[in-house]
DNA sequence: TCTAAAAACAGGAATGGTTACTGATCGTCG
DNA sequence: CGACGATCAGTAACCATTCCTGTTTTTAGA
């Protein structure tokens, strides 16, 4: 099952499959849409009211260095989560908060036409797209 | 010159050209590379100890907003200013912070796709690249 | 030119997402 | 069982940015 080949990539960095970071796992994959630390602090908390704000950004931050989930970073909002992990654009509403995915844009080859013109080592490129989704345009 | 076209923008939108916002002009114009809104400040208060950085924020958000600097953020990190309002790239050192011009990379009509993939009204897309400068990838 | 209203400002307090710190707990391996 | 390292809870600190209050400057009208 997928538990196991999270377990996996984990002991490869040397950590552990704790419950908290499982509690983490299976609150991003309760929680509709990309929830943030604080949304997933809340829905883990229901079930382990001890845990604490650090040890969820803290599970976030292993999550992500493994490559299991993956975070999103629009200006003037927390940091997004993401069970998804596979290359994907997401829009954020920029008056109600709302993050959904835009299917079907690929970037095609931006990446290496970026490495190819910089003399950095590019470590990441990512899109950040903002708008006003459907509702908020209606009483714009 | 120059001056006039910005007071023009400025005066459409109802506000001033003020001495604190032409200081703030003089400073990004100055400053080598993208500076923060705190190296903005350091600069403009060598000239006039009594500007606030408050003020530098607010000078920084007008001039954005009428459309004669262009900012850029980058999650842990403070946001950069830019005199360059034409589209590119810039590139950030996850080490040591600098910000660099990535030349000869357009993104190809990626935001009309966008537009044509959601129902959102996309307003804002950019993306933002990572990486590690020539100086810090001999250390690594 | 004088005056009232609006805009902008200085200074500093407050905010909010995130990180850092400290001492307690857990899990593992001998 | 015993000890060591990893993880955690709880809380304090951080830092970029915004907000607030009282003051100064600018603008527009008489």
């Amino acid at each position: 099952m997928l538990e196991s080949g999270i377990r996996e990539k984990l002991r490869r960095s040397g950590y552990t499959l704790t419950s908290q970071r499982r509690a983490v796992l299976e609150a991003l994959s309760e929680a509709e849409g990309h929830p943030s630390a604080e949304d997933v602090y809340l829905i883990v908390k229901r079930k382990n009211p001890r845990v604490a704000l650090g040890t969820v950004y803290q599970a976030l931050s292993v999550l992500e260095e493994v490559g299991v989930i993956d975070s999103k970073h629009w200006s003037e909002s927390p940091t997004r989560y993401d069970l998804n992990v596979e290359p994907h654009l997401d829009i954020r509403c920029v008056r109600c908060g709302k993050v959904s995915e835009i299917p079907g844009v690929a970037l095609g080859g931006v990446e290496e036409r970026i490495s190819a013109n910089t003399p950095y080592r590019v470590t990441r490129a990512t899109m950040v797209v903002e708008g006003l989704c459907p509702e908020c345009t209606e009483d714009e």
